[in-house]
DNA sequence: TTATATACTACTATTTTAATAGGGTTTGCT
DNA sequence: AGCAAACCCTATTAAAATAGTAGTATATAA
């Protein structure tokens, strides 16, 4: 029941880069900053950007920059892009009762994961990056 | 952010033998209703036992039942002992603000994680395995 | 004393996650 | 033009966690 390393650097990754209001970023200096590897991060932006959450420039002085306004991204839509889905077992896929492996039908503990699934859901889709964001000047300051 | 087999296993198995009201349920029955591997669930059961959820009768019509109430188990404890924890990110072990690497400190995204495991343990600590008898009555029968 | 069933330990296989590596493309700058 | 910065893309490997297997020892009811 961890969130993989994915969405931990993923979700700081995107608050840094929210922080510089529509500069640029590059990889290289979130990397540094968060002190993780610069190809490995990589994947993850890019990953972000397929989904449409970054926009990208090329080239010398490039980087990326938020797509959309912070507070209109949630953090549960970011970790969902790189966790897959938020579901806590993988039988919620079926929209049925039953597990999906045809074993326990009806399932007598789907209704707990699905309970699960509602919650952290709730939380994470009320929690924005502009949240994210503002907690991240109280704590490191305005610049 | 998916929940081991282990817990999904384990928790059915815990409602099975739950579901037989103090009769003694041997391994090898629940895991033929579960069709599950024997060995495999046996070392689930083993924790469970050692956790004092269960008792055991060893030798020819031996095997498992609840040590406790139905209503006295939560869901969130059967998790607990199976699981490990229900903690999203490891960096809640520490009590302080870092995420106990000691690159971010403090982190924007503790709170994050906070939040969802709040949500998820208030969750699993109201439902009782009685609640999840009941279910299995309604769907199964009652005999 | 035999069949049933728990108790325990060690090992192996599979899958997922995390990380690494390296070549290609675009673009700003001198 | 040419170089360096930085995105773009894919393949491979390493590490860790999960899932499953195997086998032996011990207890007990019939």
């Amino acid at each position: 029941m961890k969130l993989s390393t994915r969405s931990r650097y993923g979700l700081k990754a995107v608050v840094d880069i929210a922080a510089q209001e529509g500069k640029s970023v590059s990889i290289k200096s979130i990397a540094a900053r968060l002190a993780i590897s610069e190809n490995y991060l990589e994947q993850l932006i890019i990953k972000l950007k397929k989904a449409g959450i970054l926009n990208s420039v090329r080239g010398a002085g490039g980087g990326y920059s938020l797509k959309l306004s912070p507070e209109d991204i949630t953090v549960g839509r970011i970790l969902n892009i790189l966790e897959g889905s938020l579901y806590p077992a993988k039988c919620l896929d079926s929209t049925d009762e039953t597990c999906g492996d045809g074993v326990c039908s009806p399932c007598v503990t789907k209704g707990v994961w699905e309970k699960i699934y509602e919650s952290v859901t709730n939380v994470v889709e009320s929690i924005t990056i502009m949240d994210l964001v503002n907690n991240h000047r109280k704590l490191y300051g305005d610049d």
